[in-house]
DNA sequence: TATTTATGTCAGTCATGTTGACATATTTCG
DNA sequence: CGAAATATGTCAACATGACTGACATAAATA
């Protein structure tokens, strides 16, 4: 946006940069959903599953109402899936001991077993990616990436040492 | 992948990076798929429409076939929103000069303009990320988000001087 | 006590993915 | 040349996961 906008003259170089930024994300995202949606397929559930999964996960006692501001989904949206897991047992819910209106969520083992299948795939690519591209790429991921999150909220969740404090840490 | 995976032991400080980098990716794209999002629902469009306009504008005469490789979807569900692009004409085909059974596609001036509002909140975004971060950032972005993508070919699209060739570059 | 908040639920709609079957035009192969 | 393969299009049915709108309940707060 440093560049004025006239219709019918070529892009910039640093335009052709922002554009290639846009694509790579594109091909990326799509390649690291892929293999979790496979096995997901395999449970007949969908990436939503996937999404409460993972969050619960890093997030044991998280309640609806922070899930719900997380995913960005209305909770008619959540409800079907977050539904579906408590029924068959992957996640339980239970009642805030301050607010009693409150259900704080978390897996079960069964959960866990869950979360691991479907995580393994993404850990093992963001991982050999990490590995191939060196340490000091790992940091300017983390800043281009933080930089696009549009909430000051969602970035400071990854604020130093404020990592998911998983149940058995 | 580094570590070996015994359940009920502390995930290790590697494990936490990359659940977040796997979290980052989340969010990122996210909040970078929200304001098109918006536009495109004043179109009665949906994303998958945006993916269209965004690679047929990149690659102009890109064909189904390409455009089908580039997505990883059917051609039905391709056909449905490329069909409802054509008749509104944001796109044109016209027959390959080489092979007639392909059908090359083509933004319109009309497809340009869509562009043009659709990409315009993610170039300013993913902009003033890469102006934050720095250089140096963005080429450790590029690097990591390179090797997240799976396939040789889709990484080659990146290779220096191989940018999207715009009709009027 | 009245209101707000956190959550759940019913019902209907839409966008976009899927599978499977089949059609047509064109290119390529034997 | 004729058969097979390829590029594309189309019909139909179905699933997932978004959405809106309306309404309900329990608990916290003003």
């Amino acid at each position: 946006m440093t560049d004025i906008n006239i219709p019918d003259v070529p892009p910039s170089l640093h335009d052709e940069e922002v554009r290639q930024g846009i694509e790579l994300l594109f091909f990326a995202y799509r390649d690291f959903t892929a293999e979790p949606d496979a096995i997901l397929a395999r449970h007949s559930f969908g990436r939503a599953h996937h999404r409460v999964v993972h969050f619960v996960g890093r997030r044991p006692q998280m309640t609806v109402g922070e899930l719900l501001g997380i995913l960005r989904i209305t909770k008619q949206s959540l409800n079907r899936v977050l539904g579906q897991l408590v029924r068959q047992g992957f996640i339980v819910q239970h009642r805030g001991a301050q607010d009693r209106r409150q259900r704080l969520l978390e897996l079960t083992e069964k959960g866990r077993d869950l979360e691991r299948q479907l995580s393994a795939p993404q850990r093992a690519r963001v991982a050999a990616a990490y590995r191939k591209a060196g340490a000091g790429a790992v940091e300017g991921f983390r800043k281009v990436l933080l930089n696009v999150i549009a909430s000051p909220d969602d970035r400071h969740r990854f604020d130093r040492g404020r990592g998911g404090r998983r149940s058995h840490d």
